[in-house]
DNA sequence: GTTAGCATGTAAGGAGTTACATGATTTT
DNA sequence: AAAATCATGTAACTCCTTACATGCTAAC
């Protein structure tokens, strides 16, 4: 989830781990807290010994003033790019729980529709298992169950209704050929995904 | 996380292992996919070990007919209850993430009403620093944002708008004295809190 | 008698966190 | 010159999962 998220940025630009984590932060605020760089930093390093990130040489057009020691800058590799499209293509179980489902949909623009097809078909599935869990604990055992464990439940069902008519709009927009956006009279051009 | 979820079910009943497991999966979850055998039985363990539960006593009223080797009964201790308490009412900052609130939840009916508005109210506050966040990504960054990322963004405030609307209702209905439930024609009595 | 489901467990490991430790740079 | 914030890193640990291994019991 991590190496996704970090070859996904770095795939954006170069950067150090400091910047990382604020723009991680960023992008995965919708579905999970903030990353603690004492798992941000062991994964560049497995990252770079991987071969998938490289630190930046210091050879650049505009050497800083300040010698900055400290930072070190990372740039994806051509291996990284290509890593990066295995894990946003392959959607194993775990591409539909939250925090996989929400990293894998956060670079959909560097998908194709098939796969953003199967990944969202993925998720509806596995949200549609949980509500029928949900129903017939509540149908089987409502009577069983204390006020605040059905209003838990009430709940949690009715967060499972709507991301499932989320989903039905967001499929129903890809098969049509469209982008993402409120209603239909969206005009944000949408970022071809990346030919490498 | 665990310790208190199989603690509260126990203190309902003894069980062994595999009925937990069922029993987890169906309180658990509006918030959590179901427990692993892997996690519940050395989690079991630990518990007994440390005193907190005890496999029940062979000498029941009615023996079963058939011998029933494999199933270990555990039923909770004395020490079980005390400790369960003890989590319940303790509100570290683990308490308002997503499984940590849920379990706390799923037993508000054994908490008193203080230690629920409290808990509720830091749920609220951790929400709203999300939608804080999710705000500021949608006000500050929007047109760097490719479609996919603001769609999830946007969903994700819509959610926590949602949350904050819900425990919003809980929190005045706690103040008010009264219990949850569809509207304020509730008329299902709200199980009192444990005094041992 | 064999398949399905009940029931219990272990070993290895994944994916992160917290707490700690350090130092550079910028702002007040 | 002190305080804040930028920036990097390590060690120990938590909490859980997957994959495996085993055997009993009920149903067909």
């Amino acid at each position: 989830m991590l190496d996704l998220a970090i070859l996904g940025l770095l795939h954006e630009s170069a950067m150090h781990g400091y910047e990382l984590r604020k723009q991680l932060t960023a992008k995965l605020g919708a579905f999970r807290a903030a990353i603690s760089y004492g798992s941000l930093y062991p994964t560049l390093r497995r990252l770079q010994s991987g071969g998938l990130i490289t630190e930046e040489s210091s050879t650049t057009a505009v050497p800083p003033l300040t010698s900055r020691r400290g930072r070190v800058v990372y740039k994806i590799t051509a291996e990284g790019k290509e890593r990066f499209q295995e894990l946003l293509a392959h959607a194993g179980p775990e591409t539909f729980d939250d925090p996989g489902f929400g990293v894998h949909f956060a670079f959909f623009s560097r998908t194709d529709q098939a796969t953003r097809l199967r990944i969202l078909e993925g998720r509806r599935r596995r949200i549609e298992e949980r509500r029928e869990g949900l129903r017939n604990t509540l149908a089987r055992a409502a009577e069983r169950l204390d006020a605040y464990t059905l209003e838990l439940q009430r709940h949690g069902l009715d967060a499972c209704d709507r991301e499932v008519r989320w989903l039905d709009e967001l499929i129903a927009t890809e098969r049509s050929g469209g982008q993402p956006g409120r209603g239909t009279t969206t005009s944000t051009p949408l970022d071809p995904p990346e030919r490498p």
